[in-house]
DNA sequence: AACATTACTGACCAAACGGTCAAGTTTTTT
DNA sequence: AAAAAACTTGACCGTTTGGTCAGTAATGTT
């Protein structure tokens, strides 16, 4: 193909296209699960021969775990949003104003998120029990101390961190009925 | 066979082997996802030749289709105990139980659901626009006359309902992970 | 006891699936 | 311009899957 193609394209090639074929599977994951999205059905919404999907990833799976994974990153940076040092109020509220953000911008990856968990987290088990399980101990321990100040009501730490998942997710993953209800 | 078969018994034993497999299939579907789940899962699940279960069902999305309902019913019947004549605190607080209770009884049927839901209720469709939804307006409006009435604190109808739903639905959903954090 | 109905099952099959491969084209490097 | 490396793809393959079916056993009815 003539082009007028710089150095730096070159190393962009691959890491573009494989962003496309995980965009698709990212969708298809999310309206199929797992073993219901099929192979074809990524390589058609991505609009690529099955075949050049394979040459890009070995396998499904490993397919769905990058899909994973991008969630998980985006979601631990969203995390950084819940800033300790600004205390329980401003701290709080940008952290559940990022996550319905991510909600809103991310739905694809919030379903898929929410499969592998319902199914057991068989993939990111590891990433449960690493940087997952660190960061809401570390946010636990400062929201107790919020309480033992007296800057915010007492409510367990944990349970408050769960129903601002539970919430947040929900308007993700039950987008639909929340549709058909109104 | 021989055995003191008394009438009834008849009636009981096709319905009653539908039970096993429903309940196997409950749990398989809510493991591995409608596409995930084989009937040859089930059946062994069921303790059953594969055979067996397709003369009792046609066809896997038969099964499906039972189960979905079943929990559909189980979570309606709940749904009664949001008893409007009790006021805001007492309705509210029976149904909160209820639910949670429901999360423990039954978290397969949980899990379920929300695979449904989150791929877009193709099966269930009709009951959300149905049932759920006249259900959800006439709560949802007695809700509003109590607010009015000044029994409670002002709080978006609806939004209360998907706040309850998403909380308990949590515990039941992520349970895999409130273990692995804790 | 004879008949009818219901329950059960091993063996089988067509379709769909994930994945491979060889042969080609394009791009980059020398 | 030639050689090397990276990309693309139609055709193909072994396996798994949902579902069928013919034949047998058990149970209920007369």
């Amino acid at each position: 193909m003539k082009d007028n193609t710089v150095s730096f394209q070159k190393f962009a090639k691959r890491s573009q296209n494989q962003r496309v074929i995980l965009d698709a599977a990212e969708k298809v994951f999310a309206e199929a699960g797992f073993a219901g999205a099929t192979t074809q059905l990524i390589a058609d919404v991505a609009n690529l021969p099955k075949a050049n999907v394979h040459y890009y990833f070995k396998t499904k799976q490993d397919i769905y775990r990058q899909v994973v994974y991008n969630i998980f990153d985006i979601w631990m940076e969203a995390a950084s949003a819940f800033d300790t040092e600004l205390g329980p109020r401003e701290a709080l509220s940008r952290y559940i104003d990022k996550k319905m953000d991510l909600a809103r911008s991310h739905p694809y990856g919030s379903k898929v998120w929410a499969s592998e968990i319902i199914q057991g987290a068989p993939i990111i088990q590891d990433y449960l029990e690493g940087q997952l399980k660190e960061w809401s101990k570390d946010r636990s321990k400062h929201i107790q101390r919020w309480i033992d100040d007296g800057e915010m009501d007492a409510i367990d730490p944990e349970h408050l961190l769960y129903m601002i998942w539970s919430t947040t997710q929900h308007y993700a993953d039950f987008a639909h009925q929340i549709e058909t209800l109104n």
